[in-house]
DNA sequence: ATAATAGAAGATAAATTTGTCTTTAATTAT
DNA sequence: ATAATTAAAGACAAATTTATCTTCTATTAT
């Protein structure tokens, strides 16, 4: 459904939300450890969702490291995908079609298209905090 | 959700379905046109549906081409993407979690199941005949 | 100030996907 | 038989995705 750079966007976003605070921030190493992607392009893909602290926070030096604000945890879901450019993923036609629509729909649009509204509401009604704070009991996991 | 070749693929089956028959058939350029794909790589992939004539039949020389055996076109959509190796996508975590289950669910899980489960019901239920028979009063469109 | 730490930025490389082109093989019509 | 037609097969190339590694920069502790 998505890409690698994508899933990795999505499970470490979550992981740092529910591990960290502005007191408490997270190493690359453990982030990478923690959901199980490779550490250097976690790290690619975590200066792209920093960019201008739009979704996660960091600071370099000793004791830095990543975190989210709080005002970020109560983001969807879906600004992760729109971050990294995935966010069409959600909309886009099964079959590929570039014109398809109510108008013009694709053999599987009808279907579809309920699906697709699916999607979109959990990426939009989930915030990314709702979907870490269940992590640290058990009930979830991220690896 | 799938690749260009998996969409191809599905766009491809669905237009020979609704205009050919054993006796009536396409050539690539008629198909790679009505579909608008590239014709080679489209080539490609007929190439793979047409194995051990699985999916998709050919035959070769003047008066040649590609056609659905009747037999072929009571099968479900589902197949095509098996045939592309790309039936995973349907079962497949949100978060591409390996051991992602019902015991040991990710964050996404619970909700996502639900959507998981129409769309492999969506492939399984609609045949390639059904997805095509729409086309030709242009209820619906492929291109 | 200096050294240590940790992310940012950039270069590079490996792997995969997408796409093209040429040659070969099968089939048909003449 | 021969030529024409059409898909099959294979080599190749471009683009994108995934991944690694090195250097730079900011920050902190000493």
């Amino acid at each position: 459904m998505f890409s690698k750079a994508t899933e990795y966007a999505l499970r470490a976003t979550i992981y740092i939300a529910q591990k960290s605070s502005e007191e408490k921030k997270l190493s690359i190493e453990e982030i990478a450890l923690a959901i199980d992607s490779p550490k250097s392009f976690t790290a690619k893909i975590l200066q792209v969702l920093t960019k201008d602290n739009k979704i996660v926070s960091s600071v370099r030096g000793p004791n830095g490291g990543f975190y989210l604000t709080e005002k970020a945890k109560k983001m969807p879901a879906r600004l992760i995908l729109q971050a990294m450019g995935e966010d069409e993923v959600l909309e886009k036609c099964v079959l590929g079609l570039k014109q398809c629509s109510e108008l013009q729909p694709c053999p599987m649009h009808a279907q579809y298209k309920a699906i697709k509204q699916q999607l979109i509401k959990l990426f939009v009604t989930k915030s990314i905090k709702q979907l870490a704070t269940e992590i640290k009991d058990g009930v979830v996991f991220i690896k």
